[in-house]
DNA sequence: TACATAGTTAACGTTAACGTTAATGTTAGA
DNA sequence: TCTAACATTAACGTTAACGTTAACTATGTA
């Protein structure tokens, strides 16, 4: 159990952030201690480290992640004894379905732009080569003017 | 050559958008004609069309892409004859590599969070396939207590 | 007991990335 | 010549995702 400042160093976000994800129902409001101060299981930090992932490496917005989070638990409350209909489990399976698709094409984006890196370095290395020897020029004309 | 509403349907970014772009730096102004509207070359679309791309699919933010369009800039004005240190080539060298880096890592991490998205899928499957044989059951009962 | 160091809520402030509106100019066609 | 459909700049408005500050409470230690 980890009171907020300790949630901070573990996942990188602010306490503020804490609050805030709690505030806007992107995460369930953990436990309190008698004096009314946050305490977060192991459970939770492990949620928040993912969340704040995929946040900054992911590019996902908040409001996406809320999606995820619903979906989350409805699976992992086992949704079927709430009571859940079949049609709805497919809407469900679809949803997953087509972020995996959008997974898959952010990936195929994103291996096209690392392309487009390599290329602009490659680029940089000839200019640098050129560089390379119109500096080895220099030194050269120098050696010949100056003769020590 | 296009104005700027022929731009907006081909980028899928508004004229408001475009022209803030061009307001921060991102792009550089396009000609104007005599009556001073913007005019855009096929250049200016493609390049239009890729950071809305970089945008909206790789998350990066605006100040981010601005980075990237002067180092690309600066490689393809071939910035040697402006006079470019063989030292400040580097720098753009390293720059690059920890980019290519850092998209790689997120292409890892984004296969991790494919990796969840199919797990719960296959929990929804199952719970699907619950479901389903309760509602078999129901027919079932109901067909052996009205027996038509 | 007092103080330092945690925690709390509430409310206003900030930044990015535009949206929206107003007031105005340009150009092609009836 | 006038109107419709474009364009322009300038300025204020909006939303997300917090930052910051204020005013207060709880807790462990000297």
């Amino acid at each position: 159990m980890y009171l907020i400042d300790d949630v901070t160093k573990m996942t990188g976000l602010t306490k503020r952030a804490l609050r805030y994800y709690e505030e806007i129902g992107l995460i369930l409001p953990p436990q309190r201690t008698k004096g009314n101060a946050r305490i977060y299981s192991e459970e939770e930090v492990k949620e928040l480290k993912k969340v704040a992932e995929a946040k900054e490496v992911l590019g996902f917005s908040l409001q996406e992640l809320q999606q995820f989070m619903s979906l989350k638990r409805m699976i992992e409350e086992r949704s079927e004894q709430q009571g859940l209909s079949a049609k709805e489990i497919t809407k469900i399976e679809n949803l997953l379905e087509n972020q995996i698709k959008m997974i898959e094409f952010k990936v195929v984006k994103m291996q096209a732009f690392k392309t487009e890196l390599k290329e602009m370095r490659e680029s940089a290395m000839e200019i640098h080569e050129k560089t390379k020897i119109k500096g080895e020029m220099k030194e050269w004309k120098d050696s010949i003017q100056i003769t020590d």
